[in-house]
DNA sequence: GTCCCTGCAAACTTTTTGCATGAAA
DNA sequence: TTTCATGCAAAAAGTTTGCAGGGAC
């Protein structure tokens, strides 16, 4: 039986293949942006109705820490995941309407900014003796139904 | 009597200035760097013991809508804030560790991520009509404490 | 068989809200 | 004098933790 990318991680880093594990990986795959945990959940329960919260958040945790997952945390009070590397989605950056909270992914100049984010990468892993695993570009404002919506 | 900037727009955007205010602005005044909001409250309960924390969540909150402030979330379950204009403080972006929360600023390629910033927030606000008020870049990743520690 | 992982419930932390009082303009 | 802002307390929202049973290897 063949392993995955994902589950080369998991075994690489000493941990075990379990059914919450997989249930959340599927759901991450299939989803192409930043999902809350409450919403990861939810679609967990619709596959195995006996999965818990908290393993929810012990999993999407375990994902961050081991490089499988991305959190973000776009200032709206609850935490988002995402796949670091999710076919479905090409790597993007945020746009934030601090009002409302909306989400805009953008990839506009991705080539150039991805270019000067790798030069900064590696003379910030350099200079701080940092492992860097991703990193984000958020920016902040008031989307135009709230400008007008005054 | 002299109106401050920030003074200025408090008043134009229709806002009162009153003590809690004054308190708040003149701690991110005289600190360098992204306070959290339990950090701010204990700093003005030194300033004036009856202050509320409410009113400290609720100032730091009319900061942030009317650009006096920037909300900042590094993924440790706080918020945090600091000056968007800080004479103390230049531009930086952030190294974050996704173990221990530690936060590096840096200001390294300063000038060519502010050039390429520029661009991309102008492209940007003409594509999606946004209003932009300020943008983070943060790198994850694992601190060298981190790492030796296992 | 051993040790890791899970589900559940309770606890904890951070942030928000309602409301009566008090202060700014 | 009319609003707007505050302080307090309670509630809400999100996340973490302890623990006993069950499952992966």
């Amino acid at each position: 039986m063949l392993t995955t990318w994902w589950q080369n991680r998991l075994f690489g880093a000493g941990y075990r293949l379990t059914a919450p594990r997989e249930i959340v990986i599927d759901i991450l795959i299939e989803t192409d942006n930043h999902l809350s945990v409450e919403d990861i959940y939810v679609k967990a329960l619709k596959i195995n109705p006996s999965i818990g919260l908290a393993t929810v958040y012990r999993t999407l945790d375990l994902f961050a820490q081991i490089g499988i997952a991305q959190k973000f945390d776009f200032g709206d009070g609850k935490a988002r995941y995402e796949l670091t590397d999710n076919p479905k989605k090409d790597h993007h950056h945020h746009l934030i309407c601090i009002r409302c909270k909306a989400i805009i992914d953008y990839s506009d100049f991705m080539k150039e900014e991805l270019r000067l984010m790798d030069k900064t990468q590696a003379a910030l892993s350099q200079k701080h003796q940092f492992k860097i695993m991703h990193h984000t570009i958020h920016f902040y404002g008031i989307c135009e139904k709230c400008r007008k919506s005054h």
